[in-house]
DNA sequence: CAACTTAACTTAACCTCGTTAAGTCACGGA
DNA sequence: TCCGTGACTTAACGAGGTTAAGTTAAGTTG
């Protein structure tokens, strides 16, 4: 009698609409700034109700986490179409920019903050960070197997690795340093392109 | 008749107690780990009696960072033998990257967190960050006078800020994602070189 | 020298926050 | 009808930053 569908139901609902609220407060104000007081006042809980559905707020916060990991695997879909691997990667910052511009709270969480291990047990495979980690890869293996980059750099991870630094650099100084008024900061879409530009080119043949 | 200094004397002691407690716990575990009430318990005197000396516990914070910032500078110091000045470059961001990983607690905080921005009454002119920020433009300076670099990139503060985003890159995804297992980090060390020689190799010409 | 002021604290307390303990209450099943 | 369980709420704890209200010792003034 479907009733305990509708239990389970109403159960999801309540848990996402903690999340949702939890995203909005965090988007706009970081997680330190957000209290689980007002997460619930949004949702006109209790906050001991926020509880019951997630652990603590740490857990709110991974939960949220994982899925703009997988946000961001999205906007990597958009990049398939481009055939040169190399344009593919430099393509492939520029989206990962966007991202970190578009959501700086969200991209300080998942970037820019050490976090305690994770489980063994809660990574599998097709966990979406992973995900992103992995579509970088398999571009810069495409890059490889057409032999575009200089023959020194034949790793996948360090060539991966490398490039992702650097657009983070970009991005992550963007966050954490743009009030800083005596740096007279070029704009970061300028940053940006040298970036990509030197270090794919620089990388390539 | 000497009293006056010798209670200025006093205060300043007590001060800089306070400074040296906090700084060993802030280095030892961070930050948000550590409580007034520790620090206050570590050189004997109430949690109350720092308040006579800084304003709040960000203000402990803030000046710590700008002794940090004079002691990153200070480290660069040593690289002022080298004359060439894209193997200065290079010396000045692997003496960053130390740094960094001396320090990571420090640098997470100098680097890698949002702080409101600063009043323009406390930014005075040779101020700590300044200094090391304009030792690296000094270089690029150098090298763009020696026509090291390639015509099309000729501003000096974007080139610096490159070459800083980079490195940052490097260091600041080491400190918050070193835990991450599911990722095959080549060694730090690696990573850093290859960054340096690609991307100041790649904007010389 | 005695009264007063002030600097440098301390003790007690406030308030906010994450979190937990102890109910409460409606609903579905025996 | 009664019971039990799931989904909450109210009250409270304990830690932490910070403040209010003393306190005490040294220095200053009449």
């Amino acid at each position: 009698m479907g009733s305990r569908e509708r239990r389970e139901r109403e159960r999801e609902e309540v848990r996402s609409k903690i999340l949702d609220a939890a995203r909005d407060l965090f988007v706009a104000e970081g997680y330190e700034a957000v209290t689980m007081r007002r997460i619930a006042d949004k949702i006109e809980y209790s906050p001991t109700a926020i509880y019951f559905h997630f652990r603590d707020k740490e857990a709110l916060l991974k939960e949220l986490c994982q899925s703009d990991f997988l946000a961001l695997a999205h906007q990597f879909v958009a990049i398939g179409t481009v055939a040169d691997p190399i344009e593919k990667l430099k393509a492939t910052g520029k989206a990962y920019l966007q991202f970190g511009l578009d959501y700086p709270n969200h991209y300080r969480l998942m970037f820019m903050t050490p976090h305690p291990p994770i489980d063994p047990d809660e990574v599998e495979k097709g966990n979406p960070e992973e995900d992103s980690y992995a579509f970088l890869k398999a571009i810069v293996a495409q890059a490889l197997a057409e032999k575009r980059f200089r023959p020194e750099y034949a790793n996948v991870d360090l060539l991966a690795q490398t490039v992702w630094a650097g657009v983070h650099g970009v991005v992550s100084l963007q966050i954490a340093k743009c009030n800083d008024d005596w740096i007279d900061w070029r704009s970061i879409e300028e940053r940006a392109t040298v970036m990509l530009d030197v270090l794919v080119d620089g990388l390539a043949r």
